[in-house]
Formats: C-alpha cells, sequence, structure tokens
DNA sequence: TATGAATGAGTCTTCATTCAT
DNA sequence: CATGAATGAAGACTCATTCAT
C-alpha cells in the first residue's frame, strides 16, 4: 500500500505539480482514504520527502550510475552514454522529465530544497572537470563552456519530454518520438562536441611538450 | 494600479507556480488588499487570462519578430537570432524562462490551455521547413530532426536560466553567466547544425540534377 | 434620481427579496454608480427605511383611505370596496404584493420591524369591531372571526397576485387573469360573509329588544 | 448528523430566508463547524435540493395524499379535508408557511425552481376539474373560478400561519390561535362554496335533461 | 452630482490534519 | 489497516462603505 500510495504522488505530482495535488487525489487514486496517507507518510511535508528519497533520487542515482567506475573514458562516449541512460530511466518512469521540470529545476520548486542535498556534486563536478580536460587536450571543443554542458543536456533530453502528448500535437506539429529525438540528440551533442576542423591543434596536454 | 498588479502576478507565477500564488500573495506584492486585484481582474481566470495575453504573449511575439521579413535567410544566421532574441527578452524579462517551463511547456501547466491559441504555429512549421529544406540542399547537417530543432533551442536557452541563481551556487558550482550561457549555446548549435566534414556532398536540390 | 433609485429599489427588493438585493444592483439598475446610493441614502438601513416609508407605507395608506370618513357603513360594501382598493393599488404598484408577503407578513422579514410602526392598527380594530358587531346584529355570518378577516382578504387577493407570471403557466395552469381573480375574490367574500338561510335570527343588537 | 443540519437548515431558511442564512448560522445551530455542512451537502445549491426533496417535497406530498383513493367524494368534504391536512402538516412542520411563501410562492423564491419539478400538477389538475364539474352539477357556487380556488386555500391557510408569533400580538390584536383560524377558515369556505339561495336551478348534468 | 479606487468584513468552499472506532 | 466524522486555517470572491476628485 505504501508504495502504491507513493507511486500514485509520484504520478500525479507529475501531472498537475505539488501544490496542484491535493491529499485526497492521491488517496483516492491509490483507491484509499486520505486518512491513509497520513498512516503512512504522517505528513504532507514527510511524504514529500519521501517521494524525493524513494521515487527521484533512485532515478538520478540510476543516470550517474556507472560514471564512477569507468576511470578514463572518452568524453564523446561519456556523453552518449550518460544520454542513454536518461532515456533508459524516463522510459521507465516517465514522471521524471514533468516532475523534474517543473518542481526541481525551477526557482521555487517544491522539491528542490529537498533534492538538492541529495544531488550528486561531486560528480557533476567531475563530469565539468573532464569535459574541461578533455577540451585541453583538444579532443572537445573549447569553445563550449565544461561547466553548463551537463544542464545543456538535461535540457536537451528532458525538456521535449516533460512537453505532453498533448502539446505538440496540438500544434499539428508530429508528435514527439522517443526513438527520433534520442537520435537528434545525440547528433546535435557529438556534433557540437567535435573539434571543429580548422581549430583542430596539438593538444596542449601538459608534459606533452618538450 | 492594473498594470502594478499585472507585473506581481507575473513576478509570482515565476517564482511560486500559479497554483502556489495567492491573491492575497499578489495584492500584497502590491501594497493594496486582494479585493483590488478582484476589481481590476474581476477573476482568477480572468487574471490568468491577463498574464497570458500582456505579459507573456507580447514576449513570445518578440521573439518571433523579423522571422517572417527576412525572406531568404541563412538558417545558421536564423538560428544565432532566434537565440539572440530570446536571450534579449529574457534580460528584459526574467520572468519568463520559469514561467515557460512550469506552466506552458509543462504537462498541465495551468496557463497552457491559453497560450496554446496564441502560439505562432505557422511560424514554427515555417522554421521547421526552412531547416529541412536546408538540410535537403546540404547547408544543415542531415542527422538533425528539423521539427524537433526549436525545441532543442527553447531548451538550451530557457533551461538554465530557469533555474534559479540558488541552483548552481548552491552546489558550489559557478553561477551562471548569461554571456556565457549565450556563447555557450551559440558555440553548441552552431557546431551541430553544421554539415560534417566528411557527409558534404553535392546538395540534391530539387530539379538542380540533370 | 433619488426617485429612481427608490423605484428601482422597491421594485428589486420585490423581485429578488431584500437579501438578495446588492446596492450595486440597485444603481446599475438607474443607470450609476453604489456610490450614488449611497449619496442619496446614506445607508442601506437608510434606503430600507426610505422604502417603507416611500414606497410601501403610501400604498398602504391608500387601501385604508375613505374608510374613516364613511361613517355608517354596510360591511358587505366595506369589505367590497377593501378589496377593490387592493385591485386598484396592485395594479399600479405590482410589486407591492410579493414585497408585503416576503418581507412584511413573514415572519423574519426584513422590512417588517419597520413597517409594523406604521400599519394603521387603530384601523384595523376598527374594522374588526365592526365586523364584529354587523355578526351580533346579524348581517354577517357569526361563524367567522372578526379579527381575522382582514387577514383572509389580504390573504386572498396578495397571495394569487405574488405568485410571479411563470408559476401558475409553468405548471400548465392558466395565467392568473386580475379580473377573473377580482370576481372570484368578491363572489367567496361576499358569499362567505352572508348569513346562512337557517341562521337567520333577530338580531340581538343590543338594546334592540323591549 | 445529516438530519440534525437538514432540520436546521430547514428551520433558518423558514426563519430568516434562504439568501439571509449563512452556511456557519446553519451549522453553529446544529453545534458544529460549518465544514461539516459541505461534508454533508458538497454544496450550498445541493443542501437546497435536499431541503426541497427531503423536508418540503413529503410535507406537500402528505397534503395530497388520500385525494386520490377517495374516488367520488363531495367537493365540500374534499375541501375541508384538504384544510384539515394543511392545519395538521402544519402543526408538526410549523416551519412550513413561512418557507412555502416566502421561497416558494413568491417570485424569486430561491427554492421555486427546485420544488416545480415537484409540485403534484396532475392533483392539481384533477381538483380544479373536480370543483368545475360541481359546479357544472350545482353542487358548487359558479360564481368561483375553479383554478383558482386550491389558491385561495392555501393563501386563507398558509399566510396567517406565516405570520409569526409577533405579528399580531405587536399589534395589540390578540395572537393568532390555531384552533380559531381552523374554525374560521372552513366556515368562511363552506359558506363560499354553497350555492346562494336564489341560484339553485336543476344541475345540468349532461344527459339528466330529456 | 457623480465616479473610480480602495478597504474590511464576511461568505462559500477546500484542504490538511486528527481521532475514535 | 482503514474509515468516517470533525476541525481550523486558508483561499476566492462579494459587498457595503468611504473618500478624493
Amino acid at each position: 500500500m505504501r508504495e502504491r500510495l507513493l507511486a500514485c504522488a509520484t504520478q500525479l505530482f507529475a501531472e498537475r505539480g505539488v501544490t496542484g495535488t491535493t491529499m485526497v487525489q492521491i488517496a483516492s487514486a491509490a483507491g484509499v482514504t486520505s486518512a491513509m496517507v497520513h498512516y503512512y507518510f504522517t505528513n504532507r511535508e514527510k511524504l514529500l520527502d519521501a517521494v524525493v528519497d524513494e521515487s527521484i533520487a533512485p532515478a538520478i542515482a540510476f543516470v550517474w550510475s556507472g560514471f564512477d567506475s569507468e576511470g578514463e573514458q572518452d568524453p564523446h562516449a561519456l556523453v552518449e552514454d550518460l544520454v542513454a541512460r536518461l532515456f533508459d530511466v524516463t522510459a521507465r518512469m516517465p514522471w521524471l522529465p514533468p516532475l523534474w521540470l517543473r518542481e526541481i529545476v525551477n526557482e521555487g520548486g517544491l522539491l528542490r530544497e529537498r533534492m538538492l542535498r541529495r544531488l550528486p556534486i561531486d560528480q557533476l563536478r567531475r563530469f565539468a572537470a573532464r569535459i574541461d580536460e578533455a577540451q585541453r587536450v583538444g579532443v572537445v571543443d573549447p569553445a563550449l563552456e565544461a561547466p553548463l554542458l551537463f544542464m545543456s543536456i538535461i535540457a536537451l533530453v528532458m525538456l521535449p519530454l516533460a512537453t505532453a502528448r498533448t502539446w505538440q500535437s496540438a500544434l499539428g506539429l508530429p508528435k514527439i518520438d522517443r526513438e527520433a529525438l534520442h537520435r537528434h540528440v545525440t547528433a546535435l551533442l557529438s556534433a557540437a562536441l567535435r573539434v571543429p576542423p580548422g581549430k583542430t591543434k596539438t593538444p596542449r596536454v601538459p608534459g606533452s611538450a618538450k
């Protein structure tokens, strides 16, 4: 029952936003009384904690899993892998993109504070560091801002996925196809990382010269 | 007073979300009673209408202004111009990115329905068409999905801007610098559009052969 | 303007009840702002006073006018005259019956207290006294309760007139015709007053015997 | 609790009118919070529905009960019976007369629409038809308007009962005595129905002549 | 006279929360 | 575990009233 309620809460938070979802709605989505939600989570606040800890955090952890272990990795493969993991996790948890955009990324998002503490800051920093190094080595276009790249990746994947089914189709535009989006983002990013022909220069790897 | 209230409403909607903002909050942000908000807007619904019509729609219109007139334009310049306009408008209206992300792009956003009717669908479609043609002509990397490109641009610019001041700085990461972001996005997109060296082929312009 | 507002107020009070009518409604019915109503009447309370004093009281006074002067009068003619005056006044002031029923006769009516002070109690009492005497003299059926007769008359005339146009017609019953109602009430009352054949006895007028 | 609230609501509606009664008043009359009224009735509108359906309609139904079954009935006895039932029901439900007058009979009454659908129109029509026939047969004074008679009866009984305790006593007139009123109305009506001596003629029963 | 702007109190309604069962 | 009954606080909205212009 507890998981059921948690799932319903997560789902509804993604659909209607946290502020827009009442305890009764969550309860009746799970087929029980709102008193049950209090029985299991005591509080609205504690329910939000649970959603962050038990729904969102694991999803994020998955995205970064495998980043650590794979010691020296080609930055291109690294990014490609990251994108793949994002598509993987959002396929299994379609509530992630809207929830992420609305309640975590956004200023004033209600899950933000809670999520901040759980973000893999170290990994984010290491990711930026690795890109930066790749730029210095001349494997990645130095025009990019290494610290901003991760957010760009997130944006490219998550935002289109967060726009509901109705969005594009309502405009008469083609519905977003996950496959197409995956190809599109991968193409876009790999082209963006690539060092432009003219700029190719001897990598200024520290110690490489002499 | 009316404009003042509208500005406060827009601002608060961006900060706390539409559902998270009460009439009293809007009123007292403007230094008046909540009754005044009803005096000028009659309704919460009508207030939302006004925010869409008078705050958001003009901002969006600006982004697309100048798209029509400039008949035949190089797609690279086109994209660059679009990005520039996005940075221009968000500099003057910093509430736009969070509001856009939370209440318009997102599934279940409360301004969504209202905004859908006012979106420049024709221009969106023409933009996609122009990219598509540029791909056929061989001026833009054919690996990209033309209909998705616009959303990618929006995502790359808006999402980082929507993450509040606290976001990155809280992580110990460098605060997002608009200038840096502009350079970053421009670099990323121009690299992405560029046709990769190997792929360069004779443009298959319809009717050009024979 | 003052009279205009008073007329609108009276009309609306009759249509929607006093509690159901707002100052703004009255004002806009007269084509002005609600501030004007306060300008002329200072208060909602004072407006009610004015409606009672200047709209209702005169109407009631008219009903009783001519009762005093006509010294000794046949009770049958007296009742017939009363009914006639009721039909006369309600023809000119169609708002009277609903207002009377809802706000004056009824327990908790908002104009009640105010009207009580202005009711021609003396005349009511004299009317009852005269009927009573007529019963003792044997000109009116002694089975009737003299003190209740006046209210019966009011009821027979006012209540049907207070039922709006829609009432009877909505039921598929014939719309109430003032002429028919007048005939009906007159017939009903004159038959009711008449001393039944068998009961006719020598009038027990005090002092008449000897 | 639900019945308690319903009773309080009905009572207060009768005393102060529907518009003049707030949810809080009803709630605190029952010793609970206004939220409870919403708990049981969801809505003010639905509360009004409930009052009509569960308080008023049954009372009205009782008045007409026994009208159908008694096949051929003397119109005089019929009217007498109707009056008796009206006195019966109002003795048990003293809120009926004021509520009836203010909110159902009156133009703009708030329970009107709701009650219209539940009125025993057929019976009203059959009642008029029966009186009409009695007039043709010569058993009832033909000067009366058959379709108006029912309303006259209602008026004669309900209006005096609706005038609160304070009404007559405030005027120094004797308080209305139910017994006296019953006798008075019965006497008045039976005299009114009776065919006047002179007019007695051979009933023009269809088919009786020849 | 007449208005528009402004307010404070009050009304209906919703919702998180509690608690006895 | 699960519910129904109950509450208090808050939110949207209305309305009488005031006042400067």
